[in-house]
RNA sequence: GGGGGCAUAGCUCAGCUGGUUAGAGCGCCUGCUUCACACGUAGGAGGUCACAGGUUCGAGUCCUGUUGUCCCCACCA
């Protein structure tokens, strides 16, 4: 309890005292001298939780600030990648709710259908079953079991983050409205014609089983080797040779194409070979697809695997012979080889052709391989009848909101560039997907009449011709496909809810770059055609987090980070704060250790100023609010105070997340801890009892206020310690964000006080160069025109410039003295014995140069009649400025030197 | 083949629409058992801002080219 009695109860278990209104507090003892972020992190979590304060409504009195969060697969667990995609808008939500917005930031996670369903089959793989052996049902108790255990573990871990997320929101991917709002799309689309179901040359996994769209396959660089054949011409006048890197898919060749314009092979065309291994006659073909200058200019055909061949195909009308299975082993068609797995083909199929005499060369060969994002097998192109987005329509409006600038990306230049190139060449969607994890594609089929019905609820009879007879397609949709309607499935739609209506469009998504275009351009031309309104106004694309040596963070490498190590050995807000700071958007970051101390030690260093303030305010009454009467290091703290406050909240508002950082970083160690606490020292252990109790207040109010500005990066310590400091309000988490006050901002007294600061710099500096410790102190005599802020700060001069006594005065006579320079005045350290005249006229020479140097840069800038013309004033009166503070520094330079020449 | 990023101190990186003397963290060197903090403090060394041109009164910043490096898209069998 509160000393005072003000009945104010501390939040169970902190380190500082109790928390106190009325500024009264007990006396501390025994505090830990470095931060200890464990327990503190889980009591504070615990103390917002139940102040409720994650949770948004709308509210018509605010207004609103919409975050959704980019949903983790429910694949395993974080890492730190997604502690990068959830801190920045933990940072900016955090920021917009102490505006006073209604911040929501919706969380949730996404069934990551092939993802999850891959990660449960190989672990069913260890009891020796198989998807077959359980069937679609069982299977898929499995899954929700797997969704129960891994989801859960993901949200404990944004919570130990520090994520203001409101998980009473939370949302799945797959639950029951994001499943309403998938088939409402589906069946929406598909009544526009802008959903089809058709025959078409896709990509397949052969692991996985299951169709690919586009970006769903990756292109590796393998080695492999580049087979030349013989084909013999029909008419047995010779042969055509052409070289493959797929030997087996020859099974399936159905022509042999040359380019209509080479000379070589003109008199061919029309003629027919006779497919080796095979027998069969195939047309030799002219098309410009064939490149004249690769290999031999010729190519086979083999239509149903490739989708150039494909297209040469249909052109020619030939046939389509499909020579593979689902696993990718050869099927039927293959003849004797068929059962064979497709290595295994490829192996037998180029020993039969090297026995028969139609291979000619075997080259190695370095070539692009399109292999399965998930499994990394080898992607084989496969003619199979799936279910498709129409895109161009789509894309047309989705290109049109960027381009017009209504939504806008960071960085622009570069995201922009990335998203056209994509958006304006972009092809249809494959979005069935042969899995059993994810949406099940809303399509019956009548086993009477062939009808197809497409229909959010499930139908008993055909349309058609009334059969009961209907059973459901087995394939379940593209998990993109749920997450693409993330912003408003989240919010209710296709009700019309409250939340829908105030929360929708979104205000900023963080995601990062790699998801581009499986997620953010989704997104968009969803929001464009459901909503008929953009789904967010910025994106904000965050870079990739590499190791320390700026590798990707791999499995194979093994080098990836577990944020929860990382928090358990630094703490959250190191963390956080960690990946942040000198950051800019969409550059990629280099993570290690060392950087995470270097954020750890600054949470430490704030601890120790909280610590500091503690042991001069505990058992005072002190106020958290500013005196009535100010120093001039009050007004110069007030100020920088101002500058940051309006400086970092600009950054912010241009996504400056890093530049903020650092600012208030800079702020809290430099100006704060590293002067005025160290001005306060002087103050509060001074005679003058009232500036003693104004330096507790404004040692208090700064801190106090600076937590504000830190609270978004590093949300866990500055609420331990707000909550131990006299403060007003329940939480700084719900605390007011400083506001830039005009009548705090005190430009001329900053100057005075930096003139005071540069002459102890400049005399610590002498001495430091001098070898001299600072229990060796010396007389100071400071000449100055201007002696007001000297004398004001008399006190803190001689502390912290280490002077056993201090004289101001216009002009001073010292013999033997060391002289110090700056701007505003010239100081003397008498130091006789450690007085190397030699090495001072030496010195003072050099630095008259340089000065010199300077001034006449200065003074060249201001003859020249285009700057003077040209340049704004303001940059004008910093140079004149300048010159003036050069040519009082040569003079006073000029003046020792001479001194030192007359010898007095 | 097309597009883009990056190149600034020994290392990792900031540097907004061009504007006074280019910054930080880490590392390094030198003082300091100063009554918040050695996860500290006070100093110091260290940069031709990749190279070559150009625009401008003025370029790390804008333009062109060159080199190195990384990424994305396309996928020549």
């Amino acid at each position: 309890m509160c000393q005072a009695g003000c009945g104010d109860e501390k939040i169970a278990g902190g380190q500082f005292p109790i928390r106190c209104e009325t500024g009264v507090r007990n006396v501390n003892t025994e505090l830990a001298k470095a931060y200890e972020p464990q327990e503190v992190e889980k009591r504070i979590y615990d103390f917002w939780m139940k102040g409720g304060w994650f949770h948004a409504e709308p509210d018509p009195n605010k207004k609103p600030y919409t975050i959704v969060m980019p949903p983790p697969n429910i694949t395993g667990q974080l890492h730190v990648g997604h502690a990068m995609d959830e801190t920045m808008p933990d940072i900016l939500i955090r920021w917009k709710r102490m505006q006073g917005y209604s911040a929501l930031w919706l969380p949730g996670t996404d069934h990551a259908s092939i993802a999850t369903e891959a990660k449960i089959v190989d672990a069913m793989k260890e009891e020796g079953l198989t998807k077959e052996d359980l069937g679609r049902e069982k299977f898929l108790e499995r899954a929700w079991e797997w969704r129960e255990k891994y989801g859960g573990r993901i949200v404990e871990q944004q919570k130990l983050l520090g994520l203001s997320c409101d998980w009473e929101r939370s949302r799945f991917t797959m639950d029951e409205g994001c499943s309403r709002a998938v088939r409402h799309v589906f069946v929406k689309l598909y009544e526009k014609g802008l959903i089809y179901r058709g025959e078409r040359m896709i990509n397949w996994c052969p692991h996985c089983k299951t169709a690919l769209s586009d970006i769903e396959v990756e292109f590796e660089e393998q080695h492999g080797s580049f087979w030349h054949l013989r084909y013999p011409l029909a008419d047995g006048s010779g042969y055509i040779e052409l070289a493959t890197t797929r030997p087996e898919t020859m099974l399936g060749d159905t022509a042999v194409a040359v380019h209509p314009e080479d000379e070589r092979y003109k008199h061919l065309v029309g003629k027919n070979v006779i497919l080796p291994l095979v027998n069969r006659e195939i047309p030799i073909v002219a098309d410009e697809y064939v490149e004249m200058d690769f290999g031999t200019g010729v190519v086979k055909i083999t239509p149903a695997h490739d989708p150039n061949d494909f297209e040469v195909g249909k052109r020619h009308d030939l046939p389509i012979i499909n020579v593979m299975n689902e696993d990718g082993s050869i099927n039927e068609n293959g003849g004797k080889y068929a059962g064979l797995p497709g290595m295994e083909a490829r192996k037998q199929i180029v020993k039969d052709l090297e026995a028969g005499g139609y291979l000619i060369k075997t080259e190695p060969l370095t070539h692009n391989v399109g292999a399965c994002q998930r499994c990394h097998t080898v992607a084989e192109p496969r003619i199979s009848t799936q279910w498709f987005v129409k895109m161009d329509s789509l894309a047309k409006p989705a290109i049109g909101v960027v381009k017009d600038g209504r939504i806008r990306f960071i960085p622009e230049e570069r995201a922009t560039k990335t998203y056209y190139n994509w958006m304006e060449n972009i092809k249809d969607w494959c979005i069935s997907r042969q899995l059993w994890w994810g949406h099940r594609i809303p399509a019956w089929y009548c086993e009477d009449c062939g009808e197809i019905v497409v229909s959010e609820t499930d139908p008993d009879t055909c349309p058609k011709c009334g059969s009961k007879h209907l059973h459901q397609d087995e394939d379940t949709l593209d998990t993109w496909f749920s997450s693409a309607l993330w912003p408003f499935s989240t919010l209710g739609w296709p009700d019309e809810t409250e939340e829908l209506k105030y929360y929708y469009p979104t205000d900023v998504l963080v995601p990062g770059f790699d998801i581009i275009f499986f997620w953010v351009a989704r997104m968009i031309f969803s929001g464009m055609e459901h909503m008929g309104e953009i789904p967010f106004k910025t994106v904000c694309f965050h870079g990739l987090v590499r190791d320390a040596q700026g590798r990707k963070m791999s499995k194979s490498l093994n080098n990836g980070v577990d944020p929860m190590e990382v928090i358990e050995k630094f703490g959250a807000d190191a963390l956080r704060m960690c990946l942040v700071t000198g950051n800019s958007m969409g550059n990629d970051v280099r993570f290690s250790d060392e950087k995470v101390a270097a954020s750890r030690n600054f949470a430490n260093k704030l601890w120790n100023a909280a610590r500091f303030i503690h042991m001069n305010i505990d058992g005072k009454h002190v106020p958290c609010v500013l005196p009535e009467a100010f120093s001039l290091e009050d007004k110069w703290i007030l100020s920088r105070f101002q500058s940051v406050t309006k400086e970092v909240t600009e950054n912010l508002e241009k996504f400056e997340v890093g530049v903020a950082a650092s600012k208030i970083y800079d702020f809290l160690w430099d100006d704060f801890c590293d002067w005025f606490i160290e001005l306060a020292k002087i103050r509060m252990n001074g005679p003058d009892q009232a500036d003693a109790q104004n330096t507790r207040q404004v040692l208090c109010w700064v801190l106090s206020n600076t937590l504000k500005l830190l609270h978004p990066f590093m949300p866990f310590i500055t609420e331990e310690i707000w909550q131990s400091l006299p403060h007003e309000g329940e939480a700084l988490i719900i605390a007011s964000w400083p506001v830039y006050d005009e009548a705090l901002h005190f430009p001329e007294e900053e100057r005075e006080m930096v003139k005071v600061m540069e002459l102890i710099t400049a005399v610590r500096t002498r001495r430091s160069e001098m070898n001299v410790p600072p229990s060796r102190k010396a007389h100071l005599y400071v000449e100055t025109g201007n002696s007001a802020a000297f004398e004001a700060e008399r006190e803190a001069i001689c502390r912290l410039a280490y002077c056993s006594g201090l004289e101001i005065g216009e002009s001073f006579s010292v013999d033997g003295a060391v002289t110090v320079v700056t701007a505003a005045c010239k100081g003397y350290l008498p130091m006789d014995d450690l007085v190397d005249k030699a090495a001072e006229i030496a010195r003072l020479t050099k630095e008259l140069e340089g000065a010199k140097k300077q001034l006449a840069n200065a003074e060249a800038k201001l003859s020249n009649e285009t700057f003077i013309g040209k340049a704004p004033q303001n940059v004008i009166d910093g140079v004149k400025d300048n010159a003036e503070k050069l040519r009082e520094k040569v003079r006073m330079i000029e003046e020792s030197l001479k001194a030192f020449d007359t010898g007095c």
